[in-house]
Parts: structure tokens; sequence; C-alpha cells
DNA sequence: TGAAATGTTGGGGCG
DNA sequence: ACGCCCCAACATTTC
């Protein structure tokens, strides 16, 4: 029998979890999780995580050790203190967390410590894939798809034997303000909420997916997001979970969905500088505009276009955001007001509670055009139109927007096109109680379509 | 995982 | 009945 260490980090269940499995098998466990602080987390994501660790440390018996800092020297010193004889964990695949993880790895080992690592949170495994492609639909279906299915969800172990220690500190993850207050009626966090979700979902959004996944005021979406982020639940039981769906076309498309997310994975370990640099590098030379006081209304969700600021509001109050709706701000800040991807990803990062470096990198290239298999340079989405076409009651505006409450389609889309009797009517007051838009959309849309433009011919 | 500009068609009003 | 114009409605092309 060995006394090992199962080192949990983005893989917060004990269902579907192949280290702590084998981490239970050998012998005893100290279930710890290290707080390495080198890279910040979003505001958002830290108090997610705070709650999550909370749910799992009960579902251990409250024997879960936190700790912070530099990961290496505190297994040294757990595994001198405690007599350690192995240590487990499950991959990460962040660049700066490969590297680390290798190096550890490697240190461990030397001193004579038994160290094994897991494939858990992803279906398919960068290395894996042997080309490397860059347009989803080729590596998803010759790339994924080809290969043999991800295997069944492993139980949890029937028990594990918990070690006890004196260590550990607390890691003050809640922000300081209240702030997270508000999202606590948004959400439920842990391994049990996170399976709850999954049958909601399949139960009542899996029916009208296809369709009905544009539509930010319907609840045709999974919200699985954080779970799946910070490992409550695996991909490999959604993955098993829809197998036994019978609804073939909307099954399919939310799998492509979980093929999305291993794109992005695909295409940061192909790619480490994907949060930091152009993916093509022809866009280095982009005349991104700077602008700090329209960059503040777009974060604050001012900019006088309501589906915009619904949008953005509903990424301030909730920590999430409608899919469809990221597409629209996205592309509204890179497009129409010309700020570079960074400082929406930027935002992004710190106010999701799914944070995530792989999507979240991937999907901000991916609008600005500058990234993978990424939206042609002259897809510029209409805020309004999109309003029209995926909120047409205006039922997810009139959540997020009060003061337009009293304002109806098809003026509310664009309310500065409204006759002056109808805001009347309406309450609304531009300039006072709601902003006029902060840019002009044919203008800026055709600004843009010459800057990029002339770049992409460099 | 667009949108706008441009082109085509077909029905109705009208002389 | 016919040609002509107008203009939705839809299709295609261009950015």
């Amino acid at each position: 029998m060995t006394q090992s260490i199962f080192w949990f980090r983005q893989d917060l269940r004990l269902r579907d979890n192949p280290g702590l499995i084998e981490a239970a098998k050998q012998g005893s466990v100290l279930p710890i999780y290290i707080l390495d602080d080198k890279h910040q987390m979003g505001e958002a994501s830290r108090w997610w995580l705070h709650h999550s660790l909370q749910e799992l440390s009960k579902s251990l018996n409250e024997k879960l050790v936190l700790f912070k800092g530099d990961p290496l020297t505190i297994l040294r010193k757990l595994i001198a203190s405690e007599g350690i004889g192995a240590v487990y964990w499950n991959r990460c695949y962040e660049p700066w967390k490969i590297k680390r993880d290798q190096k550890i790895k490697e240190a461990l080992k030397k001193e004579g410590i038994e160290v094994q690592s897991f494939k858990a949170s992803l279906l398919w495994e960068p290395w894996e894939i042997h080309k490397s492609y860059k347009v989803f639909t080729p590596f998803y279906q010759k790339g994924c798809l080809a290969l043999p299915p991800p295997r069944d969800p492993l139980l949890k172990p029937s028990q594990i034997a918990l070690l006890q220690t004196t260590q550990g500190e607390t890691l003050e993850l809640l922000p300081k303000k209240n702030w997270g207050d508000k999202l606590k009626n948004e959400w439920k966090i842990g391994e049990e909420a996170a399976h709850h979700r999954l049958a909601t979902f399949l139960q009542e959004g899996l029916p009208y997916y296809k369709g009905g996944r544009d539509f930010p005021a319907c609840p045709y979406v999974s919200r699985l997001s954080p779970h799946l982020h910070f490992g409550e639940i695996s991909p490999y039981t959604l993955w098993d979970a829809l197998k036994k769906e019978r609804d073939e076309e909307n099954v399919s498309h939310f799998q492509k969905e979980l093929g999305w997310r291993e794109f992005s994975y695909s295409l940061l370990y192909t790619f480490p500088d994907l949060p930091n640099k152009n993916f093509q590098a022809k866009f280095d030379r982009f005349p991104w505009k700077k602008d700090p006081q329209k960059l503040k209304k777009w974060q604050k969700g001012q900019t006088g276009i309501p589906f915009v600021d619904a949008a953005m509001r509903e990424l301030w109050q909730t920590g999430y955001m409608h899919n469809r709706a990221r597409m629209v701000v996205a592309s509204f800040l890179v497009k129409n007001l010309l700020i570079h991807w960074h400082e929406g990803a930027a935002w992004f990062w710190d106010c999701l509670v799914d944070a995530d470096l792989a999507n979240n990198s991937a999907s901000w290239q991916w609008v600005a055009g500058c990234g993978a298999d990424a939206a042609p340079y002259f897809r510029i989405f209409n805020p309004v139109t999109q309003g029209e076409k995926f909120d047409p009651d205006g039922a997810y505006i009139h959540q997020y927007v009060p003061e337009l409450k009293h304002l109806h389609p098809p003026h509310l889309f664009s309310p500065w096109t409204a006759s002056k009797q109808v805001l009347e009517k309406a309450g609304v007051e531009l300039g006072k109680n709601y902003p006029y838009p902060i840019v002009d959309l044919k203008e800026s849309r055709k600004e843009a379509l010459k800057a990029f433009k002339s770049q992409s011919g460099l």
C-alpha cells in the first residue's frame, strides 16, 4: 500500500476521474488543491472556484487540503512530512501548465516518487491527432471522429481511504466587495449541480437545441461551460449521455460544440502563443484603435445599442453570456469600434465564470478574423439585425436593459430611429436615461471593411 | 456561426 | 387583351 497525493486541478469531481481512481487503488489518498497564482485567474473564475472547492471538499468529508504557491515546493514538503510515495493528477493543457507539470514530474521521479498523469479533460488529446488542422470541419471529421470513440465514463471510487494532515491554508478567492452575491442566485456549483444541470438540459434544452440555441432569451443552451471548465463534469460523461439520446440532429449538433472545445485546445497546444499573438501573423500590423472611453462603455453595457448592452450587462450580472450574444458583442468591439481583440478577451477573462484560456483565445481570434478557420473579415454582425432575428420579442433586452422596458419591437432594437412620440411614450430620453449609440453602425462598418480589406492584402 | 448591394421574377394596377 | 410600370419577394453577388 502506498500513500499518495491526488492533486485536483481542473477536475473538481469524483466521478470519471481516472487519476483519483488510480490513487485510491494504491492505498490511502491525500487530496489537495494548489492555487498557483502566477497567471492570475479572473475575478469570476475565482468566485466559482471558491464554491466549487467547497463542494468538492464536502464530498470528501471535508478532507480536501488547500494550498497556494509553487506546486513543486508544496508537493515536496508534503511528500516529506506525510510519507507520500506517489503523486497523481489529470492533465491540463494550458501551455504554462504543461511546462510546469513536466518539470514537476521529472523532479519528483528523480526523487524516487511515482508520478502519473491521466487523460480526463479532453476527448482527444492534441498529440493523438496526427495532423495539425487549421479548419474546424476536417479537424473534427477526420481528426476526431475518425479516431476510436471516447471511452465510457468511469464510476467514482467506491471508497477512498483519505489521509489527514494539519497542513493547509485558506485561499481567499472571494472578491473583497460582495460582488459575488449577485452571481449566487444564478448558479448552482459543484459536481452534483453539474449533473443536475445536464439532466435538465437533456430534457428541456436538447430537444430544441439546433434551432433554439441562437435565442438568448430561451433556455435551450446547456450552460454547462463553467462546470466543464472546472471539471465538475467531464466531457466523457457528456458524450456518453448524448450517445443515449435518440434525437440524432440535436445530439450531433451539441457534440459538434464539444468538438469546437477540442479544436480550441488543439490550437492552443500547437500554437502556445494563441492567447497573445495573432494566429495569422499578417494581422500584426492591423490598425487597431485605442479608445479607453468607448471600451469602458462597451464593458459597462452603455453603448446605446440595446442588444449589445443587454449582452454586456448579462455578462456583468451573471458571469455568463449567451453564445450568440458573445459573437455579436465581440464583432461590435473588434469591427465597429476597431478595438484590439486583446481588450475583449481580457474583459471576458475577468468576468466569465467559464473563462477558459483555450476557448477564450481561439474564439476571440475567430471573431477578429485573425484566428484559425476565422470568420472572414467582411462578416460583420449588425447588432440591430441580430436583435431582430434572435430576440424578436425583445425579452432578452428587456431582461437586462430595464430602462427600455416600455419600448417595444421594432423600435427597441434601435431607439435612435424611433420617433419622438414613441420614445416619449416609452419614457426613454436619449442622452439622459439611455445613451445615444457610441458609433454609427453604417459608417463604422464601412471603415472596418476598408481597414480589414487593406490589411488582407499585406 | 452576415449584411448590403444588386439582379430577377411575377402579380396587380392602370391606361 | 395587352404593354407598361411599380415593387414586393426572393436569389445572387459582393464586401
